[in-house]
DNA sequence: GTGCTTGCAAAGTTTTTGCATCGCT
DNA sequence: AGCGATGCAAAAACTTTGCAAGCAC
């Protein structure tokens, strides 16, 4: 059963506060996405969003979620990650990183965006063109899986 | 109109030994697809390539096109590359090399491994994570979508 | 009230799979 | 001849879209 602490639950209205100044309309599809993303806190696909919300919300399309993920991602609310093979992953927005995806078992590791700044900086210089970083992983294997 | 000269020729009959060596087998779908690749030299997505093997090896099944793909990959003969939103991108393995892909044209730009040398050395000893530079690509902006 | 959102259902896109047949080695 | 590869067609996985009804502001 999902809780909702006194932290998640102000996270949540701080980030209510943040839609309605992009302009968005707190609609109950959004809460509901808004909710899941701050309870969970960890990457997930809009396949993970879908089948959660219709355990926490029921009723909810699951092409409404898309649209509201779209939405959110258009408002500065939620960033998605490509990562490989598998579908996307959402999380909210917050202080800047990237990721680490391992190709054999999935799992995500979060990393400062600072790491880039060196490839950037390259290839800034060398080729006019402008990294970002939080865009998509970068796939590799973690240590678990190279044994 | 697509002729073979007499470089590419060579270049496919390389391919068809290292095909060999490696224990494939030389059948018609697999000639086609080596020679699309040799022959347009350049990032295919699985859908360009049943596109231009239907007109240049018509009677070839997508299906099948997926599958030569997949051996290919295994053998070590082509390489996929994942690019955000868009579909995997396939090519002949060479030296070598990683990709830059801008989110707004799609632009394709090589970028050599060795520009990856210190962010994957840094994840290495932060995370035990070895990094695969060459499966994703960078995504961000080329300069002329930049205006 | 107005215009953005939603639910539903249908269609789209891309890739995978089952199975009988075929063909490379 | 043997065993992997192919073609066909159906299914799967994931998203997008059209449209009438609903709801936030």
């Amino acid at each position: 059963m999902v809780v909702a602490s006194a932290t998640t639950r102000s996270r949540e209205e701080q980030i209510h506060g943040a839609i309605r100044a992009a302009g968005g309309r707190l609609t109950g599809p959004t809460r509901a996405v808004v909710g899941v993303l701050v309870e969970s806190d960890r990457h997930l696909t809009a396949d993970d969003l879908i089948a959660e919300i219709d355990r926490t919300y029921p009723g909810i399309a699951p092409s409404t979620i898309y649209r509201v993920l779209m939405r959110l991602d258009e408002l500065g609310i939620v960033e998605h990650v490509h990562s490989g093979t598998s579908p996307a992953f959402y999380h909210l927005r917050e202080r800047g990183h990237a990721h680490l995806v391992c190709n054999e078992c999935g799992r995500i590791i979060d990393i400062p965006d600072s790491m880039f700044s060196q490839l950037a900086h390259t290839v800034e210089q060398a080729y006019d063109f402008t990294v970002e970083p939080r865009h998509a992983a970068i796939l590799g294997r973690c240590a678990a899986c190279r044994s």
